[in-house]
DNA sequence: TTCACGTTTCAACAACTCTTGATATATTGA
DNA sequence: TCAATATATCAAGAGTTGTTGAAACGTGAA
């Protein structure tokens, strides 16, 4: 991940509706989910869903296929990873004192 | 951390300049560094960095203390720990694939 | 006091973001 | 074919963000 691609990632972070997306899909895991219920999940129209899913997806935190009507959306979660990875290497240089606020969460 | 200082803080880091003042502070540490000399290490205008500090200060990401005529910026680790933390948890409900990427970083 | 220094604040402006409602495109089933 | 469904796109509007240069504020030194 360059900087670009991270700030891009930190600006999709930005808005509740994209955050409750993201939450949404991550439950979901690789099975996904439509643009409409995701729509529904988080209580957004059809146009404005598809604008924070688009906003997601270019950040590419998101992945889409058409699965005949519909749209299914998956976390890529590789991507999601490296941003934390970036957040922890580049944005902190790796730095002991942020490491041990978070390094209980991984084995 | 809730969402709305999550909210903040991934709006703060959406930002070259404030991510290079990031770095820079990182980097110096508990020693911290004036306005004056951070806006000359990322090459910002005093008003421009005061922007800049001001954003990140807002966010949580930093904390300033006055020293004479100088005012010093340090970078709050516990809080960017926190960030990191916020984004494995609560974005990405601790899943596992979000922290395979990432894992070799913690010891 | 007077001056210079470091920093912040302000107003103006351009650029960007989010929302809404309407419309367009594609796909399926009757 | 026609109608219904799922999604994306568009234009307009309100609100927000970042930049600039000027001005103001506090502090320390002469």
């Amino acid at each position: 991940m360059n900087e670009s691609q991270a700030l891009a990632a930190f600006s999709a972070l930005t808005d509740p509706t994209r955050l409750a997306i993201l939450r949404h899909l991550v439950t979901k895991g690789a099975e996904g989910a439509s643009a409409g219920e995701i729509g529904v999940a988080v209580t957004a129209t059809p146009s404005r869903a598809a604008f924070h899913l688009s906003t997601l997806k270019q950040a590419g935190l998101l992945t889409s296929e058409k699965v005949s009507r519909n749209v299914i959306y998956r976390v890529d979660f590789a991507r999601m990873g490296a941003l934390v990875a970036y957040l922890v290497e580049d944005c902190c240089a790796g730095d002991a004192r942020v490491k041990s606020c978070c390094a209980g969460l991984f084995g």
